[in-house]
Order: C-alpha cells, then structure tokens, then sequence
DNA sequence: AAATAACGAGAGCAGTGCTCTCCTATTTAG
DNA sequence: CTAAATAGGAGAGCACTGCTCTCGTTATTT
C-alpha cells in the first residue's frame, strides 16, 4: 500500500486552498508531476464542497456520499483521497481555524499598535462577526464535540490556539507598555493553586503579565466565547436582547475593565 | 386516529420521570387506566433509556432503533409513543434543564437567604457541577444546536430559563437588601440601544435592578456559561490548566464583582 | 515495452429514521 | 355479554449513511 504520501498531499491540499495573509504553513511542498497536482486539486474540491454542506446543514450532517455527489464521482472514490468522514472533519476545523485566525489578525492589525483597547475590541468583534457568518462552523469549532469524534491534537492545536495567542500578545503588549493595571481597587486574589498553571503558560508565550492579570485575562478569554456562543446558539431566545451588537459592545467594554485595559478614551 | 391525547399522556410520562422539588407541571392529570399507566409508564423508560444512550453516546448518536433494542421491542413500536427522534430529543432537552434546574435550586437553596454571594456561588458550582457530570446533556442544552432541530420554545422556554431566573432572582434580592452596587468605581455606560431590551427584562421578571447592574448581570450569566462550557468542551486543552476547580472559583469571584455582589467576607 | 501505482465504478454490509400493513390483545359501547 | 373500536407490537420496506472490497482501466515509472 505506497499511500504513504497522502498525508502530506492532503496537507498540501489543504493549504492550496487558503488565501490567508498569515498561512501558517510554509507549503515548501512543490507539487512537480500533474498526478500530485491533480490529486491535491481533487482534496482541495472536496474540503471546498465539504465546507460547503457543513456551512449548510450543520457538522453532524456532513455526508461523504453528498459530497461524492457533488464532485460527480461515486462515494468509494472520495476514500482515495480522504480516510474517512473523521479526516474530514478535521481538514474542515483546521480549515475553519485558520479562516477564524485569519479573519482576527486581520482585524487586529488593522488598528493601532499602541491602542490596546482598539485592537481588544476588534479581535471581539472579529470573533462575533465570523461566528454569525459561520455559525456551522462556528459550532463545529466551539460547540458539543461531534460526538465519537476527537480532534488529533498535533494537527489542530496549532491553527486552534491562534485566537488566544491574539489575545493574549495584545494584553502582554499593553501591560508592557504600562498600560495594564488594576490599580486602585482590589479584586478577588488568585488561588495559589493556580499559580504553576499560569506560571507554564507564561513561559510559553513568554509573557510578563503578573498571575493577577493573566487570570483576568483566561476569564475575558472564556467570556468573550461565551458570549458570542450565547448569541450564535440562540441562548438569548428570539427577542430576549434586539440590541446585540449594543449588548456585545457593552459586554467587551466590561470584559476590557476587567482584564485590566483602560477604555477607547482614556489618556495615552 | 384517535392519538388525541398523546401529548398528554407523553408530558405525564416526563412529569412521572422526575422528581424535583421545583417540578412545574402541576401533575394534576391522574391516570385512572391501566392502559394509560401502562402507556405513561413505557414512555418514562423510553425517556429513562434514551437519556442513558444521550449520556454515554451523545446526542448525535442518539438512535431511536437502539432505544428500541434496549425496550425488547421492535424499532417501529417505539413510534407508538414518541413521534419521531427529534420529538425524543425534545423530551430529554426539557428532562436535562429540568435536572439542571432542580441541581441549581437545591444548591442556591442550601445557602443562607442572605448570603448573596454565597447563593451566586453556589448557583456556578451547581452548574459546573452538572456540567461535568452530565457533558453530553450539557451539550445538548448550551454547545451546538442539533443539526436541523430546532427545539419547540413553547415547551422549551418554562424549564430552560431556570437558571436565569435563580440568578436574576439572586441579584435582584441583593439589591433589593442594597448589597449590590458598583458604586466607588465607573465602568463602560451602558448603550441607550439596550434601554428597551432591558427594560422588558426589568418588567418581565418584576426587578428592581437598574440597567447598568441588570446589563452586568446579563454578561455573569453567559460568562458563566462559557467558562463552564470551554472547561466541560475541552477548549482548556489536556493541560493548560489542571488547577480547574480554582481557576473556576476565581471566575465566579471576578463575576461576582462585576456583577457588583461584595465578596464573600464583606460586612453584613 | 513491461511493471507498477493510482483511481473510478460497482456491489455489498450493517446501520439509521421512518412508514405502512397486518394481526392480536385490550378496552369500550350497546 | 357480545360486538365494535382502539392500542400496540411485528415485520417488511424505502432511502439514506459510512465504509470495504473487488475489478477493470488509465497513467506513470522503470
């Protein structure tokens, strides 16, 4: 079975079918002979149509045959390029990881550099807007786990990590800058418990935000998801709250508060 | 067809399956014939045995023709009882929130009425609680909607808002004992755009909270949700945090501060 | 040119939700 | 107490799913 380079024509695939300015991959992968190219065009079709069906009808609806159909050729076939409906799903969350990451750095780096708050609320509001574009999606990513399935962590921890790196580059840059605080009033103090977890984490980023801060920082992380999930998932009912981009502004603005960034105005 | 009174005996089957002290249906429906016992009864076993195969396999894998298998009957007699899957589901979705809901009120129940942080605590760790018990009917009440399910609100709606409901219930009596205030510091305004939204809220539920204290409360409960919803969704990752318990306790203390609830030593 | 690898088509298996018909046991009405 | 009405279980069947295996054809490599 000479299969063995499946994986990194899919890989190649994959990649081929991004266009995002910050592709993680270096995709050094030439594809010389016309059957290598043919093969990562085909992968590409089917994660191109896959997202589609999963953008339609939902992760749990995916269906390999319907894609087979679509591509016009009969279901087995589609095995030749793609292990299983699990392998699948996993081009697709990388693929929507990175569309996520993409579409945040982009907004991200369309504000200043130097204003914290400005580059705080774009990643939110980046994060909302590609969820209510994408809610399929959006699920498949933050929503139950499909279930039966587990994401291969050394292929989606990479592209799966880029929105809280984001998040937490920007606050380290604030509190670098000096402008990252909560002085003045004193919140709840951080178990020591805690304190070797944070610890590791500040060693892998290489942060200098103290154990106070990053926590504040974890808790805005896990608010802002809740709060789109909320609003995606439909948690807030047909006409709880009308005014959500009022509400979600609102709650990033607190959410800012309390990580420890000064708001839009303040002093520079 | 003659089915009639389906629905009714079905919602007596759900009723006769719990065993809360909040239960809300007021169960006035007697079941004189043992064939409506009977019929009452088949149905909670289907509802007993289909939350065990949502507990195990999830919700997606929830088959109705397993169900049937595990009754010792035949896949088409269960549709004697239960009109489809999705009707099922709807079933153990109201079985789940009320479950949720009993968790929640015994816990918040067990703290002294005027302990309001301690009520707000205990009301989080009944939810986390249930959460990590339960994942995959946590799942199915606050991670991705069920692919071309939409659940019936007029059935729904009652049982899925009993935590809010705590929470706001919590939140308004502190006011109301002038314990609940932000007062010493300025946070973000609130929007005039969710004046209404919360004005309705305000009436809906009776409160006296105003709307900075009300929109705060609103960002407590889905940042509550999210935190649980990341740790029970696997989004911490296997490591990044292993110190989950106080990592949690320390969430609901910033949420409780910025819900404006005085920590737990404050002075009565 | 011959060997080898890739690949599409088709049949087939076990599972799913759901419908329809048939038949029996139970309940109700006269 | 008998006869009609009804509930409910069994089974066959339809269309769908993921996935495997074989078979023949095409393209590439040696």
């Amino acid at each position: 079975m000479p299969d063995a380079r499946i994986e990194s024509a899919i890989d190649a695939g994959v990649a081929a079918s991004q266009s995002g300015p910050a592709g993680a991959a270096p995709a050094a992968v030439r594809l010389r002979t016309p059957r290598e190219r043919a093969r990562a065009q085909t992968v590409a079709d089917i994660v191109r149509l896959g997202r589609e069906h999963l953008a339609v009808h939902g992760a749990a609806a995916l269906s390999l045959r319907a894609v087979a159909r679509d591509l016009g050729v009969v279901s087995s076939a589609v095995y030749r390029y793609v292990e299983s409906r699990e392998e699948l799903l996993t081009l697709l969350l990388i693929d929507a990881y990175n569309e996520l990451g993409d579409a945040v750095d982009a907004a991200v780096g369309a504000a200043p550099e130097d204003d914290f708050y400005g580059r705080f609320a774009a990643l939110g509001g980046a994060v909302r807007d590609w969820a209510l574009h994408e809610p399929s999606r959006y699920a498949l990513l933050f929503g139950s786990p499909v279930p039966g399935y587990r994401a291969p962590a050394e292929r989606t921890t990479g592209p799966g990590t880029r929105v809280i790196t984001a998040l937490v580059r920007i606050l380290d840059g604030a509190f670098r800058a000096g402008r990252l605080s909560t002085t003045g009033r004193q919140g709840p103090a951080v178990p020591a418990g805690l304190a070797g977890d944070l610890a590791k984490i500040r060693a892998e980023f290489g942060l200098a935000v103290p154990d106070d801060l990053l926590a504040r920082g974890a808790l805005a992380w896990t608010s802002l998801f809740g709060a789109v999930s909320f609003e995606v998932f439909g948690q807030y009912g047909p006409d709880t709250f009308t005014a959500r981009e009022e509400l979600f502004g609102h709650h990033l603005a607190v959410l800012a508060d309390v990580a420890g960034l000064p708001p839009a105005g303040a002093a520079r």
